[in-house]
This record gives C-alpha cells, sequence and structure tokens, in this order.
DNA sequence: GTATATCTACCAACTAGTAGATTAATTGTC
DNA sequence: GACAATTAATCTACTAGTTGGTAGATATAC
C-alpha cells in the first residue's frame, strides 16, 4: 500500500475510502440521499472536499459503491441466519431484528430510504434498490416455502407472494415507526405480520408470539 | 377577491395559490421535498419565484400547508368510504384502492415520502406527519373493529394493532412496487396481506379475492 | 387610495466538480 | 544501499450553477 496520510495517525484504520463510506451511509441512511453533501462528509472526517471525490469521482458513483456494500453485507447476514437456524419462524425473527437493529441506531434501511427518491436518483443506483429488494423477496420466499414444509408456517399459493408482503410490510412499519422514534411499534408491527402466518389450528406454537 | 394576474386568462381559475399547491404536491410525491426546488414551480407555472414567495412566506411554509390539504383531502375521502359502504373488507378494499389510485399516477403517498425525509424536515412538517399516520391508524382500526364485530374479519387482540399493521404494510409495498415501476406487485400484496384477516373457516368469503 | 398580486434584480450560502501544487510512500535501476 | 521515477493521497483555490429568500418597483382591482 502506498501513501498514506501526512501525520501517520489519522482517521482510518481501514483506510479513507471506508471511512467515507460509513460516514455517507450513517448520513443517506437518517437524511436520504439528496440529504448531505460532499461538505458534510468532508467536514466530518476533517478533510477536503477535493479528497473525496478522489476516491469517489462523482456523487452518484459514492452512492452506487455504497449500495453494493450494504446489499453485500445483507447478503452475508441472510445467509448467516439460514445457516444457522433450522427451518421456521426463528429465522424471520432474526430478519426482523436485522431491521430493529437499524432503526434503534435511529436509521432508516438504506434502500428503503433511497426508493423514496427513487426518481431522483442515477440509473446505477436504482438497479441497485431493485437487485436489494429482489435478494430480499427471494430469501424470503425460500425461507417461506422451508418453513411451510417443516410445518412451522401456513399459506396459500406462491411463496414469492408471502416474500413480497414480509418485505413490503417490514420497510413500511420502519418508516412509521421512525417517525415516532419508537422501535417497538416497528417491532409489535413485525411480530403481529408473522402471527398472521401462523397455522391457525395445527400443532405449533399459540397465536401470540 | 382582488388582483388577478395581468391577463385575464391564466393557469389556474381556483387562484395561483392552489395551482402552487398542485404543482408542488405532485413535485413532493415523485421527487420528495427535498427534491424540488421554487424554481422547478416556478418555471413550470411560468411565474416567478418571487411570486411564490408572496403566496408562500418559506418553503417550510408551502410544505406544512401542502400537508395540511392533503390530510383534509384524505380524511373527507375516508368519511366518504366509511359512509357508502357496510362494516367489511369491502372497505379496507376500498381504502386500498385510494393507495393504488396515487400510484397510478406515478406518485408515492404523499406522508410516506415525506417520512423518508423525516429528519431534514421542520417541526411543523413533521407533526403533520405523525398526524397523517395516526389519522389513518384511528381510521383502519375502526373499520377493522366494525368488520370484526360483523364476522367479517378475524383476527385478535387489539384494533389498532391492525391498523397499524396494515398502514404500515400498504406504505412500505408501495414504495417497493414504485421501484418497479408495477401497480399489479402493490394490489397483489394489498389484496394479500387483507386475505391474511379473513376468518380462516367461518362462512364469509373464500381465501382469495 | 389602498390592498393584492406580480415583476425585475439582487444576495449570500451552498452544490458538485475541476485544476494543479504538494507530500509521502513504493518501486525500479544502478 | 543510494537515488531517481512513479504512484497514491492529500491539499489550496477555484468554477459555474442552484438554493431559498429579499427589496423595491409596478400594475391591477375594489
Amino acid at each position: 500500500m502506498p501513501g498514506r496520510p501526512h501525520s501517520a495517525t489519522h482517521i482510518s484504520p481501514a483506510g479513507t475510502a471506508d471511512a467515507i463510506l460509513d460516514v455517507a451511509e450513517r448520513l443517506a441512511q437518517t437524511r436520504g440521499f439528496n440529504g448531505f453533501s460532499y461538505a458534510d462528509i468532508a467536514t466530518e472526517l476533517g478533510i477536503t472536499k477535493a479528497s473525496l471525490h478522489y476516491h469517489f469521482r462523482t456523487k452518484a458513483d459514492l452512492g452506487a459503491r455504497l449500495m453494493a456494500r450494504y446489499s453485500a453485507a445483507f447478503s452475508v447476514a441472510l445467509n448467516g441466519i439460514a445457516a444457522a437456524q433450522p427451518p421456521g419462524r426463528e429465522r424471520l425473527d432474526q430478519y426482523v431484528e436485522l431491521y430493529s437493529g437499524v432503526l434503534r441506531g435511529d436509521r432508516m434501511c438504506l434502500c428503503g430510504m433511497l426508493a423514496a427518491e427513487y426518481t431522483t436518483l442515477p440509473e446505477p443506483m436504482r438497479e441497485e434498490i431493485r437487485g436489494f429488494f429482489d435478494l430480499n423477496e427471494e430469501w424470503l420466499a425460500r425461507m417461506a416455502d422451508e418453513a411451510r414444509e417443516a410445518g412451522e408456517l401456513s399459506f396459500e399459493g406462491p411463496a414469492q407472494a408471502v416474500g413480497r408482503l414480509i418485505l413490503g410490510s417490514l420497510e413500511g412499519a420502519m418508516l412509521v415507526a421512525r417517525s415516532f422514534s419508537d422501535v417497538s411499534r416497528f417491532e409489535a408491527t413485525a411480530a403481529r405480520l408473522l402471527d398472521e402466518l401462523i397455522p391457525p389450528r395445527l400443532p405449533g406454537k399459540p397465536g401470540t408470539r
């Protein structure tokens, strides 16, 4: 690796680019992509705007790379859940917990946030948004399907529809809950949603969590 | 009423202020509140920015009045549905249709949109957002409760929780569907959600719409 | 004549982005 | 191992365009 910053000890041990992405991510999740500027990031990191442009030529570029990193991290988390838990409600609870954690940090889901700004974003970022939603819907559908086969969940029709219902509902519940600074509102709604998918009279757990 | 614009026939028969709100509303619903400027509205209406500031002193003022008008119109629509339909699924379908219509116009729900930008908005606008959500949750809860008593819907616990689930889910489903420019995706998800609330084995309609 | 509504002409602050100098580490060559 | 060339990373200083907002003139209606 080449030129470390002027004074050996600087902000981030993991590299400036990552430090920039960390700040940009937090700002994008709290204020939206149009809600922060290069100057905001530069000020916070104690560097100049020009330096930002060195690492990310344009803001659109920063946005696209930000989302790619976010999607990749999310994908890893999903694989972790699927590998650790046996098929069933537990997996979906873990999935919800992923969202709760974000909300506890006073953030929105990055892609849910950017979906609101969709029409103002450059095409590469739009593509990333759709990719994120597809990824999540497919994962949820697979989990729902396996849980149904295991008798832990009960629903009719294609699992894809259930995946879409869960994803959309969680994104929306998150959006509303954040307006009230009330994570428990999200958690209650999410639990309620999953309860609706519990078999009505089969062996499994009772109707309420 | 005093001074009509210079050349008798101008843009809006209903007054400039309303014409401004109409454009601002559309822009806010498609691009977000931070996604348009006074210049955008002025250009579209063929007037100057200064003229905008005459009717709405600040952008925050425009935003607050915009939301108040939106909430009021929504409230009227809700009362209309409750008055016309007997208690039951039909009412909720009509409620969903309200959202579908917005989406067909390539728009997001105004308050859902602004909820994403929540942290960047002035307090009066935040208050309007929370008020809108409260209004809808309460209406939905009332409808759900009456429908349950009429045996058209089946759920346990407080109706408030069902109201919150429906509101959050629809807002989220809308957000996602718009990213794919696919209204049918929203409609299918909404129908699926309501289906989950249908009594599992009671007299009513079959499980699918 | 007074209130309403619009205009022209500005402003200071902020926006993303660029040009070019400077510093420091890495690498290639003798 | 010394030394030049290269490359990576940062800086200062700037640009052109946009942002929300203001002052003051002007026209129009009642």
